[in-house]
DNA sequence: AACTTGTCAATTTTT
DNA sequence: TTGACAAGTT
């Protein structure tokens, strides 16, 4: 492997030879190239078993990006035959390690064989259902994502159910201090585990069992970590455990591209890496092959101001570009307008769509985009939203077979108990709960006795039930024969899937895409069990299906449409032209960042502040190559009133002359500027 | 099960 | 002001 055309840290990076190394690694400064090449570099010149070495990350999607690059590498190298060698490694998230951890000590943990991981939607059912019982009448006014927010950042910092300290006069931690050691326990009675669970038991189990944990602190000789600044506290703990022995770590990340502490992360691990691995050696990468300096110059200049990082500016030996566009529109529609018509022009001299980057801060601000690039006939792709909630019919046939596997599965079971509608309403499940409660049993046992007449229930109801315990039964005896692939179409058949969907859709087209969806489920599983057979196999899969996103099913890359994306999603993503919209207080920064703990109900632990709204700020900043936007609205309508908006702070932070300023609202009326921020603005307008 | 009506909130969402 | 969501109605 050659490590010549490879800077200085770099090199020293990828050829760093042991103990903890922590590659602070600014926005475009091939971090994935040192993490791949150092990969390569243990495998080929150290010898290291590709068995030994553990790489994680936060995302399938950069898991098995990275995976094919350090195969290419190993190929590359003409040194080996095949590029079996990287398939070889452990290569995955966080969440799939542990779950393969779990799977591996099971029986250590006394968790069943059997079972089941808990999706967000599952979650959401576990946490309703209690609310019902708990808080029966006023169990609406709560919001189940915004606790198990917080459920999930207690379990993350190792803060047991009975502990859970509600803050004074917090509604909604009472709350949670009431659901959450019934969640806990709801879950085991499950036999379920949630995506914390994933985490957390195996670092309990590492710590708690020493020969587990002797027996895991020697599986890798060499971890690496992708993202470490997105790492929260469990997961530190987990990498800690994992490198016990040798202390061969490599992380990589960049403290000022922290953007989820919101969800746990903290961006301190970046900071503190010395402290918690003694002995560390940081390598810093500044040099930047992305962007223009001038681009560079506008995010560095922005980024200053948040106190509390590492403190690094990006710098590059690339020839300069155009100045840094920046727009002051009228309304949300001007600014829309103005991004497709300026999309125009750039494809009509050559510019491909797919070179074009739309970022915002809140999904919310996509809508007048859309609208005005239908208008002007740009095609673009939206990614994020919520479009995979049209697997719907996925998880259904996924819930059946989970209830056929596992029949603690209670939020699966409740899931499928009606449907497809077969008769079974709330009160008919109110009283099997009932029933199943009162004999301290699973819900799926009240529900095969009320099947066979057994409990308070019409004939009706029983034969009802009667129909899905004899559909389950037969999926479970189709099953055991071994040939999943027509079990699972047995299935289909007995309840009428295809009926229901093509009932359910509105139109053709519709139905067949989620008949497709299902028929993709079966090849998989299909594929899958002709791997690995079995019903232990198939658990299995289906835990790791929970895992895996909806996103890298079907991205289609091959499209020349320009995309349109969150700050959020935009990490790790690089474009020669980006329009950031929507630069002013109270968007970017979000309105809820200024506001540090009014009615903060969704975070409570996080003390909201501005400079991460600043550090995706910088992340939109560097996003782009070669040319960049920054627009903005001088008025908006907010909550129905129309308002006047300031322009950002970060745009205030970026120096003028990096900048051109373009008024589209000059050419119709007068501008609308509010507040002493956008005299400023008001300044360079006029002298345009 | 498909409708209407009322209430409430209004970020970001790797797993 | 929109919209999502859920309870109540037919």
């Amino acid at each position: 492997m050659d490590a010549g055309h490879l800077n200085a840290p770099q090199r020293e990076a990828v050829l760093h030879e042991g103990g903890p190394l922590l590659v602070v690694a600014g926005a475009g400064s091939g971090k994935t190239r040192v993490i791949t090449h150092r990969i390569a570099h243990l495998v080929l010149e150290r010898g290291v078993d590709p068995r030994h070495i553990a790489a994680l990350t936060f995302t399938n999607k950069a898991a098995a990006e990275m995976r094919g690059r350090v195969a290419r590498l190993i190929k590359g190298s003409g040194r080996t035959a095949e590029g079996g060698l990287a398939r070889q490694l452990t290569m995955g998230t966080f969440h799939s390690l542990g779950l393969t951890i779990l799977q591996r000590e099971r029986a250590a943990l006394g968790f069943p064989r059997g079972f089941v991981v808990y999706d967000t939607a599952d979650q959401m059912g576990v946490v309703r259902e209690l609310m019902r019982h708990v808080r029966g009448g006023e169990d609406r006014r709560y919001d189940a994502r915004s606790i198990l927010t917080r459920i999930s950042l207690a379990k993350n910092a190792f803060r047991p159910p009975e502990d859970y300290q509600p803050a004074d006069g917090d509604d909604y931690d009472e709350v949670t201090a009431e659901i959450y050691p019934r969640y806990q326990a709801a879950l085991r009675g499950f036999a379920a585990l949630d995506f914390d669970d994933l985490i957390t038991e195996p670092v309990r189990l590492l710590r708690e069992h020493a020969d587990v944990r002797e027996r895991w602190a020697s599986a890798f000789s060499h971890v690496l970590v992708d993202e470490y600044q997105d790492t929260n506290r469990s997961q530190l703990l987990m990498v800690k455990e994992l490198v016990a022995r040798h202390g061969n770590l490599c992380a990589v990340g960049d403290d000022d591209q922290s953007i989820y502490s919101w969800r746990g992360a903290d961006p301190r691990h970046i900071q503190d890496f010395e402290r918690d691995f003694p002995g560390a050696r940081v390598v810093v990468l500044d040099q930047n092959y992305r962007s223009t300096p001038t681009i560079l110059a506008s995010a560095n200049a922005v980024i200053r101001n948040n106190t509390d990082r590492r403190g690094k500016e990006l710098w590059s030996t690339r020839p300069d570009g155009p100045p840094v566009t920046a727009v002051t529109a009228v309304d949300p529609e001007a600014e829309a307008k103005f991004v497709a018509q300026e999309i125009a022009r750039l494809t009509g001299d050559g510019r491909r769509h797919r070179d074009i980057a739309v970022l915002y801060r809140s999904n919310i601000q996509s809508r007048e985009l859309e609208e005005a690039l239908r208008t002007t006939r740009v095609p673009y792709v939206m990614v994020g939203g919520q479009q995979f909630y049209e697997r719907k019919e996925v998880k259904d046939v996924i819930a059946y077979l989970r209830v056929a596997l596992s029949e603690r599965d209670e939020i699966s079971l409740r899931r499928i108990i009606n449907y497809p509608a077969r008769g079974v309403g709330p009160t008919t499940v109110e009283k099997l709960l009932h029933s199943a409660h009162a004999r301290h049993t699973t819900l799926w046992r009240a529900v095969v006795d009320g099947a066979s007449g057994g409990g308070e229930l019409r004939p009706a109801q029983a034969d009802a039930l009667a129909g899905l315990v004899a559909a389950i039964s037969e999926l479970r005896a189709a099953m055991d024969t071994g040939d999943v692939q027509s079990a699972v179409r047995g299935l289909i058949e007995t309840i009428d899937l295809h009926g229901d969907l093509r009932a359910a859709s509105t139109s053709l087209t519709a139905s067949q895409r989620r008949i497709d969806n299902v028929e993709a489920l079966i090849r998989q599983v299909t594929e899958q069990q002709k791997r690995k057979p079995g019903r232990e196999a198939l658990l299995e899969y289906l835990r790791f299906l929970s895992l895996a996103s909806d996103s890298e099913e079907e991205r289609d890359d091959g499209g020349d449409r320009v995309l349109l994306t969150t700050l959020h999603g935009a990490k790790g993503l690089e474009f020669p032209v980006v329009f950031l919209i929507g630069v002013e207080e109270e968007i970017l920064p979000h309105a809820r960042s200024l506001m540090p703990h009014a009615n903060d109900v969704s975070d409570p632990d996080h003390v909201s502040d501005v400079s991460e709204e600043r550090r995706l700020a910088y992340v939109g900043l560097t996003r782009a190559q070669e040319m960049l936007y920054v627009t903005r609205c001088a008025s908006r309508r907010r909550h129905g009133r129309q308002v006047l908006c300031t322009p950002s702070r970060f745009l205030l932070e970026i120096p003028e002359q990096l900048m051109e300023l373009r008024d589209v609202a000059a050419e119709s009326r007068e501008p609308v500027h509010a507040g002493e921020l956008s005299a400023f603005f008001q300044k360079f307008a006029t002298t345009d």
